[in-house]
DNA sequence: CTAATCAGGACTGGGTTTGTCCGGTTATCA
DNA sequence: TGATAACCGGACAAACCCAGTCCTGATTAG
């Protein structure tokens, strides 16, 4: 329940990883780094850059860079760059024009003060505290089992 | 994002409707009264009863009551109720196995924090709340366009 | 001018959820 | 006592949504 996408676990990891190099980072850099297939990378750091969360370099020795040091991201905005705004009801996001047109939908406007308090619980989280709370040792290691298809005993 | 299941949404909406009668519902009558179908509706109650948030009368004559009012039951306990536990990220919920055993996924532990603040936010919030901002008058006219069938500029 | 890198979109496969139905059990009413 | 009404539990097919991938174009350093 409350699933986020994997995009957003994913944006976690990448913009922490970015926190780690001071110079700008190739998507291929970071996904060799982190064990996430490279598309995938790529696709995430696309919308963190939408976002504003992070900054691009275009052209060759080009890369990403964090916009802001991670004390200064709350997760509701990761969130928000990955699934959009933060709301809770299926009436609210998706299908909002034909419910609310209406006025008639006894769903709407019963959830807000739920996504109220979810979005005040969220700002007050950093990237900060969730690095903070990551395990220690194992996160810099390139030994990473998501996928359980990276061959990564062999580097 | 954060999208909870349209279930979750029923169950708020048939939870406020079988506050308004003091007597047994049946599960025809809710959903007649609502305008959810009836075997969706039953399906919703089923899952209430199964977590003690409704109490169940079988046989003739039978129905579902509040097993509590409105004001004691928190949002967070229906959520728990139709969609499982209440957890953030992919990597806890569902596959909590596969990486929990090998302890070098770095996502594990991460949002817990993140989770702890939903809960707490969402064990704030009571039904009575939710009822409270619902649409007052429209509340209780079976013209309910949910499914996009009901022509209601008829009406 | 060439190579490297980001930008943006579209597509397909997989998974999850939704909504429905069925037979069985239980309790009230005639 | 018989019949009816309602809940109980599970299983099922269809629909929806998302993850991941790929392609082509724009931009910049060397």
């Amino acid at each position: 329940m409350l699933r986020l996408s994997k995009l957003t676990d994913y944006a976690v990891v990448v913009l922490v990883r970015l926190d780690a190099g001071t110079e700008v980072q190739t998507s291929p850099g970071i996904a060799a780094a982190i064990g996430i297939p490279e598309p995938t990378v790529a696709k995430v750091l696309k919308s963190l850059s939408a976002s504003g969360l992070v900054t691009s370099q275009r052209g060759a020795r080009g890369g990403y860079r964090l916009a802001r040091v991670l004390e200064d991201i709350p997760v509701g905005e990761v969130i928000t760059a990955m699934d959009g705004p933060i709301t809770l009801a299926a009436c609210v996001e998706g299908s909002a024009s034909e419910c609310e047109s209406r006025g008639l939908c006894p769903v709407r406007g019963r959830w807000d003060p739920v996504n109220d308090a979810i979005q005040r619980a969220l700002s007050a989280i950093t990237l900060a505290d969730m690095r903070a709370t990551a395990i220690p040792a194992a996160f810099r290691v390139p030994t990473i089992s998501h996928l359980g298809s990276a061959d990564v005993s062999r580097a």
